[in-house]
DNA sequence: TACAGCATACCAACCATATGGTATGATTCA
DNA sequence: TGAATCATACCATATGGTTGGTATGCTGTA
């Protein structure tokens, strides 16, 4: 995180204010396509400041990549799906939340990393790692509470909690390629949908509550 | 693939190989990271030719899309998942099949038009719907298939064949950014497979064949 | 407490190159 | 012959990145 200074708190926020640009700008334009200059303008800070602070522009993208994981990561642990106590009505409370938030502009609901990996996937791995551990990192989050609903419901399949994880990633972002494809934010949601469905079938509960 | 001769008749392919350039080279690089000099060093073909054939990029762009719905198009229907009898194990073995045709190299399996939707969906509208017409094209050659199986085994539940069919490329494409997220193709048909066991769910056959 | 010495944060101007695109000429085919 | 298909040379600009410099805060020491 960034270093306040006593005097003037607004000081050192350079970094962060283009970590936020790096976020809404990406996610609208792409990372290639989003030049320094672009990120400069939207967070309203010179290019000897964004040179100071990341090294490279693809140091850059790797900074946003971590900040992505942060503030998501901290975004989902404080969201109210954690609070059932049944851990499969916590799974279900996941996607059901998931769904919630696909509202507004494509680039607001949007996944950062997701963009940027398709992007640079072949041509910059220090990016391309940072994704995947946002990706990943957040999908292994899922994990205890699909590992307790599949003892509590003693379930019984060829299939682990980490691949079902893994799995609600997946359709989560292939929901959101549909939804940039046809600027209709009601593709993403109709996959969770399905996503839900299954689920509830791999658990063997009833179609509708 | 030599470069065009005098008498050859290679000649007027030069639109052509620009358009495959454009397949491969933008499945490795991304859209906006490829550039005009890239696709004509790739197709061996000069900038005269390029934009003898393409007005701009962009619409280069437009017509790789085109290209790509083209080619796959005659690529699926040309392939075998559609022989079985009964509509239902068509199904199965389309999705059988795309998890086949996932191997080699990250760049050979994925979807060009996935990639670019991602990258441009908000700056370049012509190329957005090509992919869009591309994706939404080739989900809507399952639904007639979904349709009949729905109807051969008696199923009622509130999902239609259409976002079935959606949520089929959904996966797929979803399963894809995991897969370059990783470098590991095993993370695409992980998805394909929770895909499959979804599906035969839904239309209440076993577990395993 | 005072102050030297250093580190951090930031700025404005500049540079070499890559980029998309153009103007024009040559060659081939129908 | 006229249109289509290329090739060569070129241009204006955008791009990532560099340079040299300033202002301010932090820290160890006497």
């Amino acid at each position: 995180m960034s270093r306040p200074t006593k005097q003037s708190p607004e000081r050192g926020s350079a970094r962060t204010r283009l970590l936020e640009a790096a976020r809404d700008t990406i996610r609208q334009k792409g990372f290639t396509a989003t030049s320094v200059d672009d990120l400069c303008d939207a967070a309203q800070v010179t290019k000897g400041a964004f040179f100071h602070h990341f090294k490279t522009k693809q140091a850059l993208g790797v900074a946003a990549a971590q900040h992505w994981a942060e503030t998501t990561g901290a975004f989902f642990a404080d969201a109210p799906y954690h609070t059932p106590d049944d851990p499969l009505d916590r799974v279900l409370a996941y996607l059901a939340f998931r769904r919630e938030i696909i509202a507004g502009e494509t680039a607001e609901f949007t996944c950062l990393v997701g963009t940027m990996t398709q992007e640079v996937h072949n041509t910059s791995p220090d990016i391309t790692s940072a994704c995947a551990d946002s990706i990943f990192g957040h999908a292994a989050t899922l994990e205890p509470d699909i590992a307790a609903a599949i003892v509590a419901h003693d379930i019984r399949g060829d299939w682990t909690a980490e691949s079902l994880a893994r799995h609600m990633q997946a359709v989560i972002q292939g929901g959101f390629i549909l939804a940039k494809a046809s600027g209709n934010p009601e593709m993403a949601r109709e996959s969770i949908d399905h996503l839900i469905r299954y689920v509830r079938q791999l658990f063997n509960i009833g179609e509708t509550p």
